[in-house]
DNA sequence: CGATTCCTTGAGACAGCTCAATTTCGGTGG
DNA sequence: CCACCGAAATTGAGCTGTCTCAAGGAATCG
């Protein structure tokens, strides 16, 4: 839970233009530096019990974690996927009130919690970021609350493939057409604790997707997608809404 | 929709203390004073629609407001619902994706968009407060995610009797012995459209309550408790979550 | 006091859940 | 390379909570 890892220069960082430094200039980049430090999580390992101390925030620079709330009878729900480049934790908080887990071998770019928020408040580019990411995820929260109140197992199942889809493919969908395989990092049960579903549903719509040639699956973490369009026609939104959003 | 109202110093504002501009001094607050106007609407009219140009951001002063997302075949999910001091728009952002509809007069302290945007720049106590205001949004997203995907009707409603009794009882609950009435903002399909059910199973469970004297009702609008542990104990939660958080 | 809107209640249908058995995948060691 | 093992996924059968469709009843407004 706390490997040692190699110093990475922020200047060669993979999330450097994505993560909450994105518009830091290099003198401000230069403190940032000064105070970070890695942490890595092998996958399984949990990063933060609900109510846990938290004494850091952290971007993710790789591998993917889970934000999941749960109920005492042991009712689970996901409500957040970190992926590279996202924030941990809260300014002005120092305990998590979910379970964070890593699902893969996670890398964190940790900063003590104290002294990054005396940072923030000397540095705007790093503020507004966090403020625009902040932003960014409640609308994802959002667009998860309709999809958890208001659509069927299908479309449920629909929606996050689009998602991982929309996410995995980097460069924004420039290629809708032709077939597309993305790697799925989340096990039935997950995708089950993610959509409000039991893994038996999400089991059985996988199959009904795949019975209809909308899905291929190549082993369990593969999944083939023919052609995209047909598979966010499931998804119940106006077809744009998924593309240009 | 545009009615001009009298002019209110932020002084004697009801929201000073809780909305953007809580951590203002009297300089900071003259600066936000110059720019500011009222707005004001009437119950049942739209604030936005989803996709059009909101050319201003702005703190409800009062009414409330609710924040919703419709798919085409007419399927809706409430997503937020605004209160006094809460904050209305995105800075950074031209339109709404969503749908905001006043559900009772509702006046808006608004700001044009841009020079609000400008202000932020340099006024880190407004900046600060606004990130504060948006990560609190955000557990209230994740906490909603959690009662729409993985909890029970019965246990949906005791959820959201509970919300609005902590919110209507601005002391946070210092009195949580004896009976609690309380003003119910939103009709039953509102309450659906909340918690991804149907109107009638909302008015199947309140009945249930009822039934088994855990609420009263008095008239349309009015629910009485007569113990509000009573009714925490249904929500599913821990019983401590409910309180302390 | 009529009209309209909102709410309640009932009966039947169906989507998704539960419980349970079997199969496939992916790794490991012979 | 193959045989074996455990974890994950699939599939089936029956059940149940919530939805749908439909009728009637109460509150609020002019």
């Amino acid at each position: 839970m706390n490997v040692p890892s190699l110093d990475i220069k922020c200047a060669q960082c993979p999330i450097r233009h994505r993560a909450v430094c994105a518009r830091c200039e290099a003198d401000e980049l230069a403190r940032l530096e000064e105070i970070k430090y890695y942490r890595n999580y092998e996958a399984g390992q949990p990063v933060a019990w609900a109510g846990d101390e938290m004494s850091f925030v952290a971007s993710v620079v790789s591998g993917v974690a889970t934000v999941s709330q749960t109920l005492e009878d042991g009712r689970k729900q996901m409500v957040g996927l970190l992926l590279p480049s996202d924030f941990v934790g809260r300014p002005g908080r120092d305990r998590s009130p979910y379970d964070i887990t890593a699902i893969g071998d996670v890398t964190l770019c940790c900063f003590r919690r104290k002294p990054f928020e005396q940072l923030i408040r000397v540095m705007p580019n790093v503020a507004e970021r966090l403020l625009d990411m902040t932003l960014d995820e409640l609308d994802a929260a959002r667009e998860w609350m309709l999809v958890l109140g208001r659509k069927t197992a299908r479309e449920k199942i629909a929606s996050l493939l689009v998602i991982i889809a929309r996410r995995s493919t980097t460069v924004g969908l420039s290629n809708i057409d032709g077939p597309l395989t993305i790697d799925l990092p989340l096990t039935r049960e997950a995708m089950a604790d993610y959509l409000g579903l039991t893994l038996e549903t999400v089991s059985r719509q996988m199959s009904a997707f795949k019975g209809d040639g909308i899905i291929q699956l190549e082993g369990k973490r593969k999944v083939v997608i023919p052609d995209l369009r047909l598979l966010m026609q499931e998804t119940g939104d106006d077809m744009d809404g998924g593309l240009i959003a």
